[in-house]
DNA sequence: TTAATTACTACTAAAATAGTAGTATTAATA
DNA sequence: TATTAATACTACTATTTTAGTAGTAATTAA
């Protein structure tokens, strides 16, 4: 049970557009330089995203990417759940592929998992979780001054 | 984010072992053979579930595999985790493979993802599983009965 | 017209998954 | 003690997935 690269980097890119939010199109190249990634890996990664209407893109010189809604209506379920695609168990989304589903009882915490990640992913907004990512710079940004006093004396 | 069929299978060989708690050792064969999956490839799955304490062996003739501790004191944590292995991100165990730890928001979301599948399956012990199993196989044979009494008519 | 961007398609190396196969070890029993 | 039947262990493998790379086409501002 991992988190895919995929997943995780469509999260990174969205936060980055996030910050970026009223601000007009950003390139993709400035994200993979921000984000140290594959830019034309993240240009595999955002195509779903635009196609989901999570993104809106305008093509040619001087175009880009920007967030179609606000970053605190878009949650990390939406994103996790497109770049991921797949459920945790095949028989959840699709009943037919086995035949013990009618008395499976493995079946049903699988999906009642499912519906635990799904619930704790869809209550972070990307406003939240950069608000996140604000503290802790501000806090590293405080202990390393701390470091710095303290090697002085 | 799926779960392996390696995950799965040991749920369901644990769910056979503690329907048969208390009746002394039972073969991996049999347990094959009424869950319909590798004899070998179970062999396999129970190796780490034994050298976690989950699982006692004998071996030799009229040998075979039994709970250690009571089915209510087993919970699906135990099982998915030692089968699993690896955590959703990697830099959750082992912070020094990524420089970001300091800063990364996604992180923390990984790490509150992780706590609440934790939690989840914790909460859910081998004797519940069992009880949904035997509520759904009994009202599953309410439905076909009914179905047979309806096609009657 | 050019330069810079997104859009799309195809390919690939490496890793993980889901097994199979075979042998060694152990223990009950005839 | 030989046989039989079980677990224990190790090695191998085909398939799928992952995590990209590469190149070209389409689009648009200047």
């Amino acid at each position: 049970m991992k988190i895919s690269a995929r997943a995780r980097y469509g999260v990174r890119l969205m936060m980055v557009l996030a910050r970026n939010y009223g601000n007009g199109p950003i390139y993709l190249k400035d994200i993979a330089r921000e984000e140290d990634i594959s830019e034309k890996y993240l240009g595999q990664i955002i195509i779903p995203l635009r196609g989901a209407g999570l993104v809106l893109s305008s093509r040619g010189s001087h175009g880009g990417y920007m967030l179609a809604r606000e970053p605190a209506e878009i949650n990390l379920r939406e994103i996790v759940e497109i770049l991921e695609g797949d459920c945790l168990v095949r028989c959840i989304k699709d009943p037919s592929t086995c035949s013990r589903v009618s008395t499976c009882a493995s079946r049903d915490i699988w999906i009642l998992l499912g519906g635990k990640i799904s619930e704790t992913l869809g209550s972070v907004s990307l406003a939240e979780l950069n608000d996140i990512g604000r503290e802790k710079t501000a806090k590293h940004r405080r202990l390393n001054a701390v470091k710095r006093a303290g090697s002085k004396g």
